[in-house]
DNA sequence: GCGACAG
DNA sequence: ATCTTGTCGC
């Protein structure tokens, strides 16, 4: 048993060779979602605590319609490649209290991207059977090129001979995001709507959303 | 064996 | 993730 965790590491790579599986590489995805959540997750500095945060927001007018947060413990330890396992519960919880029904799911963290393709983004796709795309700051796997400085421009994230994702520069001159599939969607549409979701800033107006709720979550939880 | 390693 | 001061720039 690794520290703060509900099962050993080998437990949990096998849910995850599990699942693998039900992951829905097929389906585009909405071309035009209605409304599409971003889901972040705070931590207290001593990591005894953590706030889960969802937001839904107005595909159009990018406008929050809806939210909720969960605070808890964290269910596993940091292991990078299990981290849904430290946040999904948490994650699951905010999603319970939601009072519509997101259209796509924009996860804080990889899909595909991942070293046995089943990161954060596919295990929340999966569970909920919602279409869902991950946006990580930073990659985990994976080599690729600097995409052209432009907003809008990208190169492919290969590894081990799969593209699992893309390097998009949501701003120009600004560091990229890596952007991978999670369950439901294609490549190209993740991409758009990512695009769509980043009218000024380099992060999608979901994650930055969900980010701030689920610190002032934080802050009064505490 | 030695690094790298989403948040 | 979180700990942290100043600093450059719109």
């Amino acid at each position: 048993m690794s520290p703060m965790s509900s099962g050993s590491w080998q437990e949990a790579v096998a849910v995850q060779e599990e699942l693998r599986p039900l992951v829905d590489l097929v389906g585009p995805g909405p071309a035009a979602p209605a409304t599409v959540a971003g889901l972040d997750v705070a931590y207290e500095k001593s990591g005894e605590l953590l706030a889960a945060a969802v937001t839904v927001l107005d595909a159009r007018t990018l406008a929050v319609v809806d939210s909720a947060v969960s605070v808890g413990r964290p269910a596993f330890g940091y292991v990078p490649g299990l981290f849904a396992f430290r946040e999904l519960p948490a994650l699951l919880a905010a999603l319970d209290r939601l009072t519509t029904l997101p259209a796509l799911l924009v996860c804080d963290g990889h899909g595909l991207a991942h070293p046995r393709r089943f990161g954060l983004a596919c295990h929340l796709g999966v569970v909920t059977g919602l279409p869902a795309i991950g946006v990580g700051k930073t990659p985990l796997v994976g080599e690729w090129a600097p995409p052209p400085i432009e907003r809008g421009a990208w190169s492919p994230l290969r590894d081990g001979g799969d593209v699992v994702g893309r390097v998009l520069r949501t701003r120009a001159g600004v560091k990229p995001v890596f952007v991978s599939v999670g369950h439901r969607m294609s490549l190209a549409n993740a991409t758009a709507q990512v695009l769509a979701l980043t009218p000024r800033y380099r992060l999608p107006e979901t994650t930055r959303t969900a980010d701030r709720l689920c610190r002032d979550a934080l802050a009064g939880a505490v």
